[in-house]
DNA sequence: ATGATAATAGAAAACGTTTTCTATGGCTGT
DNA sequence: ACAGCCATAGAAAACGTTTTCTATTATCAT
């Protein structure tokens, strides 16, 4: 069955099809009391509703803004996502959820569809960004879709120079590290990420400082690279184990590291946090359910989506959003004599 | 900056529009290959994307599938998510996600909206169904919808005559409750979810009818009710503690129930399964971090995500999945003797 | 009265595609 | 040599809106 139209209304109402777009846009334009009322009439007698692909077409602009993240069912997305979509909606737009499932190309093919669909902005958290050829090729496509107005927001710049919303990951590193030395730590590890990602490699930067200006002798033997993941930081846990003897307390760049480093610890008999305390960045709802519950470094996630929403609908050409966090104290670490 | 369109890709080619479309689209309309070289020389050079509003306009149908969801930063609707883009996806679609937040009045304007944007369909979870007057409300949108074939797929349908993808709720309180039964509990209590909703009552049937089978006498002193969160199942944990004293094991309507319930019990000194055994429905990351890691049967939740979307894109008329559901073993379930 | 202004309304062009319809030239079979 | 067909191509209409431009009254100050 044929959808309707405009036309259909404006036959209706009997006026022109200009008038019942004048009323249905409510643009500053006169228009008759009567002829107003006989419109709605009709538009609510034939539950009228404009064609939104034809809006789009004449008005040269979407409602849509897209993000882009690299598993939608990661609550850390989850969250993201969550700020994003009722924000945007609280704005008038919709939000276009893309999942890459860790795979750069799609996050690449997602951002190319994304602009065919001329939405009003991308969100970028595909996590892609990190990858040295990817990166290339998505610049190369920002600075093409920039010329014709399309926002970028990036949720993890990787130092790239687009507009972002982060945390600033230099200060969480040496602020949960702090955390430990005010608690009389002084023989800290440090499980990071990846060797080349930015954010891990920021985060290791701030543990070294703290590390240093706290005037405690800094040695690569204590830190351990892992991938983000559970199984990660059970593998590099179990490094530091065998090197590390004296370690009282490991720093873990996400939660995932640290669920997975303190199964290491506890398959070795030894207890949390009475033997090794732990700390992370992060705060995932998994965080506060681990055994312990874990004291972290609470990234607000939620409100980082808002605001990456925010800055793609404010009409500024540059963007550079750092969002506060706080140490979530819970079980984890143990404050030492 | 105007953006490129296909006459500027025909007027470099020096061809007709007509001719891009066709090579564009590769219908199966013969062009010679000297066009046909010219003009996707001319795309590549001037990095044409064809404007999807402008497609869709003509077309009369889009390539977007909506998904509403009660809320996109719970897990639950997280998995179902990932599952919905990434079958929409491979299938060529796009996924709009709209986030409720568990106000049914939005599942309803979210509706409306992806309807105007004259979505492929719309995958129903905003779980507002089992809210009497909006069910009506919603019947009728979606009546008024189906003749111009906007395609529905519930994932709860709450009894209602839509088409739907979900498991069997009652054959779910069923299994749950025989396994108890098969390990040696006489004595088992159900924490059902809300009265009202269809979910519920069908996996509180299920409890029952498992009961009643194995010769065990029923009473509904052994039942409680809560609204499906943590906090609900504590506190109706808290009255079945007060009421039943023989109790071996409790079978909770959901994981989130059993979490609280679990924390009632330990509050009272009693150990988990040891003095009481938990058994749930859903299977969430939390079960598996539970302490104890929860014995849950699992829903598949990405599964119904994919079917669902399946379920829109091929055209059947009437649409009636169940999945299949299996029982995960972990550490809760304690067989008596 | 008269020209100017304001209020109201519709016709028509435009947005960027797809598709139908028409056109042309060459080939085929008789 | 001619009707019919095939391969190739473009013109133009259509999709459902918004917006600009033009037209008609009514009102107002002179």
């Amino acid at each position: 069955m044929k959808n309707t139209s405009i036309v259909d209304v404006a036959k209706l109402a009997g006026v022109s099809i200009t008038t019942v777009s004048r009323i249905i846009n409510n643009v500053s334009y006169p228009v008759s009391d009567e002829k107003r009322k006989r419109v709605l009439k009709a538009i609510e007698k034939l539950h009228y509703r404009p064609n939104i692909a034809a809006q789009h077409l004449k008005k040269r602009f979407s409602d849509i803004i897209g993000l882009i993240v690299r598993d939608i069912s990661d609550p850390y997305f989850g969250d993201i996502a969550k700020g994003v979509t009722e924000r945007a909606s609280q704005l008038g737009y919709l939000s276009l959820v893309c999942s890459t499932g860790r795979n750069p190309e799609n996050e690449l093919r997602y951002h190319d569809i994304l602009w065919q669909h001329r939405v009003k902005g991308i969100i970028l958290a595909g996590g892609g960004l990190d990858q040295l050829d990817y990166k290339q090729k998505l610049s190369k496509q920002l600075a093409r879709h920039d010329k014709y107005g399309l926002k970028i927001v990036a949720l993890a710049p990787q130092g790239m120079e687009i507009p972002y919303v982060m945390i600033d990951n230099y200060e969480a590193g040496k602020r949960i590290t702090e955390y430990l030395i005010q608690r009389g730590h002084r023989n800290i590890c440090f499980i990071s990420g990846p060797q080349k990602v930015y954010t891990s490699i920021e985060r290791l930067k701030g543990y070294k400082d703290a590390i240093d200006r706290a005037g405690i002798e800094f040695s690569m033997e204590y830190v351990s690279y892992s991938d983000f993941t559970r199984k990660g930081g059970y593998d590099a846990c179990k490094v530091l184990l065998s090197k590390v003897k004296n370690m009282t307390a490991i720093c873990g760049a996400n939660d995932n590291i640290v669920i997975g480093a303190m199964s290491a610890v506890k398959e070795q008999g030894l207890n949390i946090p009475e033997d090794i305390s732990f700390i992370s960045i992060g705060d995932l709802t998994e965080a506060m359910y681990a055994d312990p519950p874990l004291t972290t470094l609470s990234i607000p996630r939620y409100e980082i989506g808002m605001l990456a929403v925010d800055a793609i609908v404010e009409d500024k050409d540059s963007i550079a959003v750092i969002v506060d966090t706080k140490i979530i104290e819970r079980r984890s670490v143990k404050t030492l004599n």
